[in-house]
This record gives C-alpha cells, sequence and structure tokens, in this order.
DNA sequence: CCAATAGTGTCTATTAGACATTATAAA
DNA sequence: TTTATAATGTCTAATAGACACTATTGG
C-alpha cells in the first residue's frame, strides 16, 4: 500500500505527494451548546433542510478550512457556533462561552453519502439570546433537552434515539455526560452564569445538569468551602427568591481551577458497576 | 463558498460533489501506549527514519483508511499498534489492552509539509514483549518517560520539549495527564497488570504513572474497600517481596466501572488554582 | 399573615491519612 | 539474625449529608 502519511515517509512514495490522490476523507467539527434557560439545561440545535435527515434537528457545524484560510479546530467551533447563533465571538458575549474538545466520531458509514470524521467540541454558556434562523440553517432553536427525549435509557442504547441526525444524539449524550462529570470536579457551573451569580443560582445550574434536586442548605456551605470557587463582591441581589426569602448575595467566579474537595453527585449507583 | 459540508447541503451546491475537490485535509490516528516496565512508566515510540524529523522518536502512528477499506478510528489505532509492535490483536495480547480516544490535535502547522488532523488514542498495556523494529519504522521501543525530559515544567511549556517529533511531546503529556487522572476514579490501573496480580503490585503501578510513593498500609486498606475493585482468587503469590517479607495475596480486576470513593492523589496544590 | 427561601448550626457516619504493630520471607 | 515487606489496627482531622432553625422576602 502506497502510504502518503507523515508518519510514514520512510517509504519510497513520498516525493510529489498530493493528499488528493488519496482516500478522501472529510473533517467537520459540531458543537454541543448547552445553557440554562429558566431553570432546565438547554442545548443549540439547527433543523436541516435538505436530505439526508431533512427536517430534522442537528448540531450546528460544519466543515473545518483545511489548507485556504486553515485555521485550527476551536476557531472553526468557534466560528460555527457564532455563525449559527447570529453572534459574533468579538461581542464578548461568545468570549465567554467556555469551550472544550468533546470527542471525534469517525464511524464509516456515520454519513451515509462520504466518509466524514467529525471533531466534536463542548460549550457551556450563559443564557444568550434566540439564534437567527438564518446562515445555513433552516432554523435554529435553543432546545430544551427534556423535549428531546434523551431520557437515561435513551442513553444507553445509541440508535434507539432518532431524533438527531446522523450520529448526533450519542455525540450529545456523550456532552451531557460530560458536563455532569465536569461540574463535579471544576468551576465550569460559573460558566453558565452571568459575570455575578447568586448561590441559589449556581445551585440551579447543578439541578439542571444532573437532573436532581440538590439540599440547598448544604450546598450553600459546601460551594462556601471550596477554596477559590466562588468569591464574594460583597452586594446583595435586589431581589428575593420567586416565591419569597431573603436577599441572596452576590458573587462571581473564583480562581479556582479544579475544586477541593470536589461536588460529587449523590448516589449513582448504577453507574459504578 | 461552496461548502461542501453534509451538514450544509440546504446550499445548491451539493449535487456532484467529489471531496477530492476541496480542501485536502489528512487524517491520522496516533497512538500513546503506556506500560510499566520494571516499576518505571514506559511509552512506545518509533523513531522517524527521515525528514522531517529525521532520527526523531515519535508515536506510533499512522494513515486512517478512509473510503477503501475504510475502518473506524479504534480499529485504525489498534491496526497501529499492532503493526508497530508485532503483535497481533489476536493473540490475546492485544487484546487485553484498554484503548481509548484522547484527542484530536489538527493545528495548521503541525506537519510542516501538509495539513494533517491527528486523532489521538491512549493504550494501557501489560508488561508486552519488546516491539519488532520492522514495519515503517527504523527502530521502535518502550522509552522510559523519565528518559525523555518530559519533566512538570515541560510539560508545562509546549515546544521547550523538542525530543519527539511533530507535536507529539504535547500529545504524551496529555496522555500521561489523562493517565494520572483516570487513575483515580476507575479501575484501569489493573489494565497494566497480568489476569492475577498483589496489592502491592497495583501499587507500584500507581506509583509509576503518579511518580510520588504510596504509603503502603494505607493504600492497602484502601483498594480493598472499594466496592468491586479487586476481587479475591484464594490464592498466594509463590514469592515474597523482593527484599523478604510474607507473600502477597492475589487477586483479579473485579466488576467496578468506577471507583467510590476514589483513589485521590496527594497534595496537588498547585494544580488548583 | 402565610409560604417559600437564604443562610447557619448541629449531629452522625464515612473517609483520608499518619502512625504503630505483627507476622513472614529474603539475604 | 537482620531487614524489608504484607497486612491489619488505631487514632485524628476532614468531609458528606441529614435535619433543624432563624431571618427575610413575595404574595
Amino acid at each position: 500500500m502506497t502510504s502518503p502519511d507523515p508518519r510514514r515517509d520512510e517509504s519510497d512514495f513520498l516525493a510529489g505527494y498530493d493528499p488528493r490522490d488519496y482516500d478522501p476523507v472529510s473533517v467537520t467539527v459540531d458543537v454541543v451548546a448547552l445553557t440554562i434557560r429558566d431553570g432546565d439545561l438547554h442545548v443549540l440545535l439547527v433543523r436541516r433542510g435538505s436530505a439526508p435527515y431533512a427536517g430534522m434537528w442537528a448540531l450546528p457545524g460544519g466543515f473545518v478550512r483545511g489548507v485556504r484560510d486553515a485555521e485550527d479546530l476551536p476557531d472553526a467551533a468557534v466560528r460555527e457556533l457564532a455563525e449559527e447563533t447570529g453572534l459574533s465571538a468579538k461581542d464578548g458575549v461568545l468570549g465567554r462561552v467556555h469551550l472544550e474538545q468533546l470527542g471525534t466520531y469517525g464511524a464509516p458509514g456515520r454519513d451515509p453519502r462520504m466518509r466524514v470524521i467529525s471533531v466534536a467540541y463542548l460549550a457551556f454558556a450563559p443564557e444568550l439570546p434566540d439564534p437567527e434562523a438564518g446562515g445555513d440553517a433552516a432554523d435554529a432553536a435553543w432546545v430544551p433537552l427534556a423535549a428531546l427525549g434523551l431520557t437515561e435509557a435513551a442513553e444507553q442504547r445509541p440508535g434507539t434515539t432518532r431524533r438527531l441526525a446522523f450520529d448526533h444524539a450519542r455525540i450529545l449524550a456523550d456532552g451531557l455526560e460530560r458536563a455532569r462529570a465536569k461540574l463535579e470536579y471544576s468551576p465550569l457551573a460559573t460558566a453558565f452564569c452571568g459575570g455575578e451569580f447568586t448561590i441559589p443560582e449556581l445551585r440551579t445550574v447543578y439541578e439542571a445538569v444532573w437532573g436532581e434536586e440538590l439540599h440547598a442548605g448544604n450546598f450553600h456551605r459546601k460551594v462556601l468551602s471550596v477554596p477559590g470557587f466562588v468569591e464574594s463582591t460583597g452586594t446583595t441581589s435586589d431581589k428575593g427568591g420567586r416565591r419569597g426569602g431573603p436577599r441572596p448575595r452576590l458573587y462571581r467566579a473564583g480562581d479556582a481551577r479544579l475544586l477541593h474537595p470536589a461536588l460529587l453527585r449523590p448516589s449513582r449507583e448504577e453507574e459504578i458497576r
């Protein structure tokens, strides 16, 4: 086999190699962008306008610019996210979005037309405006995860959840699990909040992502006990709780990169074995 | 821009699209294969035979078969690993190797000749034979990580460690950090051991990967206290410790997928902020 | 007033980690 | 015999989590 791999240029075939002559593989980025709206976890989706999977929801994404205007993978993810949401990365709105690589999906046949390898990114965003339906998508919206039928059981069985195009249900499920795990040992829950937030607000983030209610009192004391998680602004919110209660204090994100001790999810006996 | 992205076939350009017409991007897999030899952590490396980076060590890897004999990414990783080590995946030797995706590296310019996006995999292997230098590599060997100058400081500054080709020093550093973190909450340390192992043997795995000595007594009790981490074979090793001591009992891997409670690394104050 | 909420206090079971102890095997 | 090691025991500080309590707000 005439391998043009750069790691194999011990072979005799290297001179004049042109990747176009070889197996064509396309590379895309897809973004799992999560946010909290009205206490519920939402994901940014676009609706496909044509076949395959016409009319179905899909993760925003697109082709990586390979040689002309070559871009790094995170740049491609930010660009696609900005294009689909209609927000500019220079607004400072997207500037506060946390972005990290989730994984790469390259099973043959995941795109029915050709070989596509997709690098998926995970984004944590504070509450953003509704996306503009323009761009390449027939529609674009923040969709509550509860509306996607991505139940625990469906996540276990890839392929049974047929509401998203391609293998995007699996990518979304992986992103969700990553987000759940990250909240345990990293301060990234603050990436879902604005610049200033209250402890109860932070708790709704944990509850929305983990999908379970937390004990308000223990959560409060726990957050304050982790060094560098949050720092006080000295100010107080101008409103009490939705149905009453004292005005909560305001905090901003601290300088910790890891939470120690971690905030562990309650009782996941099922996942252990 | 005529976007051939399958996620954008709302555009008018789709009919008759051929990826060869577009920006050529090559996709490779690289493998960070780790094992323990004589109590020290080793990585599988190959020595490059020609430019660029001729004579330098690099991670084993190669081109993903895209369309002809299309293969999934993990299959490509196993194939490359098998080719470089001279071991067959059907030996059962590679069958017990743990393999997981590490991340994808696609910065423009990471390969001086063309745009290459590399999907990196991380492998945990029990002690394997020396690789056969044949195949595509000028040389192949298990290299102790201590010999690579990958000190803590060097890991922090990508680019300063110049002993590995391309960005492989960064990939290796990321793989090392992933391995260190995984030992905390997953039972994957057992993947470095044979089918039966002793608790002190398991402790040397943790010590080699984490790079610090652990308290033997506390480690012993801790491992046994985690449900499903190890299960007793009822038998005892036929030899005592290297310099004396009673014969340790033998265990095999249990059925736990997560360690609870986790085995946390001692004192990483530096990493927290 | 009433109900919900923010924030704090208290108690108990679990855990981490330092240190000690005993038995066993290699040199 | 000496020394290192396996395995267990003991003690203390830190932590998780259940529960109670108060003060304060919205309705």
